[in-house]
DNA sequence: CGCTGACATTTTAAGCTTGAAATAGTTTTC
DNA sequence: GAAAACTATTTCAAGCTTAAAATGTCAGCG
């Protein structure tokens, strides 16, 4: 490993370092991305996007709201509206209206979409576990800490 | 550090730990993008795909065919195409005919491109500098390294 | 020369994405 | 209880993205 000289009167330290790093870190993650979107597309003839709603609705068996949805998964508000129009007219999420409320919709899985996506879900972990093998375990636990601490960071800022 | 036990017949070890991983490193690229293309819109009225290209373009000052731009961006090839065209149409690039093949064009910034290009360029590395303060200079030097890694044991396999 | 196959790029259709404006419903305020 | 302010969602226009098909060009071969 080389190491550069570590200069005390250095402003702004590590600034070409951690753009290194965030370069490098979009490729990995771009990387993963657009094999995943192919093998999505191949095995189950979907999308990431459709995949992200379908895995929130799951972890929130009673529904969730558009709104939910999208501050959840960090997109748009109208983006999602076009997705969950697409599965719904597909059948795997049906839109609920809600007493009390008439703005609001509760937005939940159907019984197929269930079952689409504990299939899918199970592939998309095995697919993980193999395209992330190259990462020791130990790394792992130690990113998987420090990004957890870099998000609480930033959800205490905003 | 909670640590589970490690079962000496447990197979497919840590599945669950890399795809929390995986989740959290889309996380938090997600984040941080999200916030560079707020300000590139802010600040410079542009979008993340244009920068990248113009960044590609900046790099080899000679010019690149389209399919070397789409290769080193990890887009497709249809794509570039639409980025391209508009940032003609704006007078920062230049597509040139080649001698002696017809099929290929080569693009290359603008005096106008290089000039813009090389604000942004600061603007950008201190956005990431700020937005990757959290990162401590060994985390930053460690998964650097990590990411160089798992880059090219995937270009070896590919 | 005329075919064939490979290559570089563009076009197309469908879907994703955003920010902003529009719509509709609810709550607050006076 | 009407007006104003706020909230949830959809619509819209523009641009990004992909995979696949179409176009145009080159190189080799008989």
């Amino acid at each position: 490993m080389a190491s550069e000289p570590r200069s005390t009167v250095m402003p702004e330290t590590g600034n070409k370092e951690r753009l290194r790093l965030w370069i490098r870190l979009l490729r990995a993650t771009h990387i993963v991305e657009s094999e995943l979107r192919d093998r999505l597309k191949r095995e189950f003839d979907t999308t990431l996007p459709r995949f992200d709603v379908l895995a929130a609705l799951y972890r929130e068996r009673g529904g969730m709201l558009m709104s939910d949805l999208s501050r959840y998964l960090l997109v748009s508000n109208g983006n999602v509206t076009g997705i969950v129009d697409r599965l719904v007219s597909d059948g795997l999420i049906v839109r609920a209206r809600r007493e009390g409320d008439r703005r609001t919709s509760i937005v939940r899985l159907t019984e197929a979409g269930v079952t689409l996506f504990e299939r899918m879900a199970q592939a998309h972990e095995n697919w993980i576990a193999e395209l992330l093998a190259g990462i020791g375990e130990d790394d792992v636990q130690h990113l998987s800490g420090m990004l957890r601490a870099f998000r609480s960071e930033w959800e205490l800022e905003h």
